[in-house]
DNA sequence: TATTCTATCTAACGATTGTTAGTTTATTTG
DNA sequence: CAAATAAACTAACAATCGTTAGATAGAATA
């Protein structure tokens, strides 16, 4: 018998192909924009080759959305592990914050087809996404109620308001952030800068 | 001759009721993915009648882009000129958070459609939204550098960043928020404290 | 009352949609 | 070399798309 199944040899290229192709395309035109055949197209082959490879359109979207988060999860909770144990508050988001947007530009394409669709999505391929968000923002109440334990956290902050104005603004990011015209790193120091610390001078704000 | 144009004395109720329709339709499936079928059934009519009101789907989306901008655009620019010339920092921004909130929410689907679908919507009623982005944004940066003249905004602050960050948080509580089960006064608030104080205690964190 | 205008309807157009079936070519396996 | 499998192709389907033209009904105007 043989020992293991070599995982598909190969012929997974074409289908990377497509999901590349998907992906790129339902971020600038959105779902439903977006035909078979211009996936097909831009994959470099006829509409019906496609069907070889995924079920339905909805299963290629379901796909997409799918990679879009697990990378960035992955991205935030690999280097997350990396940090010593005691780790201060400030280390520990502006890690998360960093590698949340380092993630995001890096696999542009399914990340901003999942920020940007997964609202117009046929239902049944939301559920399927529905698991790995939740899992991702998990991740993140995690991070942050182990700053919290750490000490560093002011004591009126509601950690689940925080976590939805982080993650938001730093999706947001898609909108306008070109990372050929300015570095990640930089983005990441600004707006880690901003969240962690406000923008008011301290000890004198309020009237 | 007549004094004024007496500005259309009706019919315009139905020209409504297709804007209405049509922007609760694209917030919830995208440009696309809405057929003129759809509007007019949602507006109780047949597609070819919408044709007698509008010249085009584009010229919809066009419009419900539009309206979305500017009712956020007049609510918090109104409210901004109630306030007192010596206002400080933190009622500036409070005032601003406070008031794009709470018009996203008032008027729900046009602000949701614009947030939603402005990246996939075809290039020519993207261009003829521009401008009162553009103006939008204008209006944020004068809050925000009479509130830096006030003298209440830490030296070290990106305003142009803190700009994006701020709107794109503010959006992306489109998502996620229910007016049904909070106030938009508390998340308002909720929001302000994090985005002016930031989460760290003062005066320890970095290590 | 006769005429014009407003707002709608019905019916159809060519184009495009997601999907399927059957065929062909290339590669791997026996 | 033969057989089997993988991966693509072509061609067509019923349904739906945005849009248009022409007919129709009621209201306002003369």
């Amino acid at each position: 018998m043989a020992i293991a199944v070599t995982k598909k040899p190969k012929g997974n290229v074409s289908r990377a192909r497509i999901l590349d192709a998907a992906a790129a395309l339902f971020r600038d035109q959105g779902y439903a924009a977006v035909s078979l055949r211009a996936i097909a197209a831009a994959a470099g082959m006829q509409s019906g080759s496609v069907y070889y490879h995924f079920g339905s359109k909805e299963e290629i979207v379901t796909e997409v959305l799918n990679l879009g988060i697990e990378r960035v999860h992955d991205q935030v909770s690999t280097t997350i592990a990396t940090l010593p144990v005691d780790a201060d508050a400030a280390t520990l988001i502006k890690t998360g914050i960093r590698n949340h947007l380092k993630a995001l530009f890096a696999f542009g394409a399914y990340t901003s087809a999942n920020v940007r669709i997964y609202g117009q999505v046929p239902a049944s391929a939301r559920q399927g996404n529905l698991a790995l968000r939740r899992r991702y923002e998990g991740l993140w109440d995690d991070i942050l109620s182990r700053a919290q334990a750490r000490g560093g956290v002011q004591g009126g902050i509601n950690l689940a308001a925080f976590r939805l104005l982080l993650i938001g603004s730093l999706n947001a990011t898609l909108e306008w952030f070109d990372p050929k015209r300015g570095r990640v790193e930089d983005l990441a120091e600004c707006y880690a800068d901003i969240l962690l610390g406000g923008v008011l001078t301290h000890g004198g704000g309020r009237s």
